[in-house]
DNA sequence: TTGTGTTTTATTGCCTCC
DNA sequence: GGAGGCAATAAAACACAA
């Protein structure tokens, strides 16, 4: 690239001059520029690009860049700022100055930016260029600040969420826990009122049947089979309904079993325990988020778009 | 010295506002 | 419709390692 090799050449030139002043360090340069200029070097297109020295790097000091940049008709101002247009960084008082003002607002009115120009030695649009450069550094970084906190909100919030997720497991198998103790208790207590039931119920009929059988000669009832039915009888004291009147009646001792606990199924011990026990001591798989249908109150999980909102918002 | 990555300056095209 | 802002981009300027 010409102009690329072009500037490589003034800039190292430049670069040996490194503590001269822009006045006395343009001075090689122009000549260059001039003597290109009148040749036909391959120099200065209409953008050609040079780099003067005291801008270089921004180290130096470039006293000539406050000057006013177009208002006094002196020679070598006119002659700086009617190079071809070149490309060239601002030195570090300007780019103070800029930023002094950047601070002050980032926004630039007209009046303040030919303030600016003036006082810079600028052109008003290099001026409104670099705030314009200025304001999208400065958004790049603030969204840089904004995904360092949003980040640290996110991690400080999966932490908790995972402490709540421990303490959700902990407390369920709490409750599984103490509801298998719970259930084996309560078939503890159905052995017990099984018996204490029996009791209080066959004694009263026993005597009535008994009382009854001596009273008339046309009763035949077998004491010993009766004692069996009612023995049976025991089992629910809701028996009093025709049939099992009729089997006492008849004195079909076949009907007749031992209460066993084996014969009552899971599910009956299971509606016998949820009778008994409330409802939050038999909380279902899905109650406690194992599933995706609607929670109830005691879900501790987040519901489901809230987990999507939360976990889909990655980096 | 040179290659390469980053920063800075400047342009372009589009959009909004007055 | 012109001025100004912004995003995207180009390209110069710069830093730095090999």
């Amino acid at each position: 690239m010409v102009d690329g090799t072009v500037f490589s050449a003034a800039s190292s030139l430049t670069t040996l001059l490194p503590n001269q002043t822009p006045a006395s360090a343009s001075q090689p340069l122009d000549s260059i520029f001039h003597s290109s200029s009148s040749s036909s070097s391959p120099f200065l297109g209409s953008r050609s690009i040079v780099s003067f020295g005291g801008v270089q790097g921004g180290k130096g000091c470039n006293e000539s860049f406050f000057l006013p940049y177009d208002d006094n008709g002196d020679e070598d101002t006119d002659e700086y700022f009617h190079q071809p247009e070149k490309k060239r960084r601002l030195s570090v008082e300007q780019v103070q100055f800029l930023e002094k003002s950047f601070d002050e607002e980032n926004k630039l009115e007209p009046e303040r930016k030919i303030r600016l120009a003036k006082e810079l030695g600028l052109q008003p649009r290099q001026v409104a260029i670099w705030f314009q450069n200025r304001r999208a550094r400065w958004k790049t970084k603030q969204m840089e600040k904004d995904y360092d906190s949003l980040h640290a909100c996110y991690n400080d919030l999966k932490a908790s969420y995972d402490d709540l997720l421990r303490e959700k497991d902990k407390l369920q198998a709490e409750v599984a826990k103490l509801s298998e103790k719970v259930l084996e208790r309560e078939k503890l207590e159905e052995g017990k009122f099984y018996r204490a039931e029996t009791k209080e119920f066959q004694e009263p009929l026993q005597k009535s049947m008994i009382d009854s059988a001596s009273e008339g000669e046309g009763s035949k009832v077998d004491i010993s089979s009766a004692k069996s039915d009612m023995f049976d009888s025991s089992e629910s004291p809701r028996y009093t309904d025709g049939v099992h009147s009729a089997l006492l009646e008849t004195g079909d001792s076949s009907y007749v079993f031992e209460p066993d606990q084996s014969d009552m199924s899971q599910d009956e011990g299971d509606n016998l325990s949820k009778t008994l026990l409330p409802h939050y001591m038999f909380p279902k798989l899905e109650d406690v988020g194992y599933s995706d249908q609607p929670h109830n109150s005691c879900d501790f999980g987040f519901p489901e778009e809230e987990d999507q909102a939360i976990w889909s918002w990655s980096y």
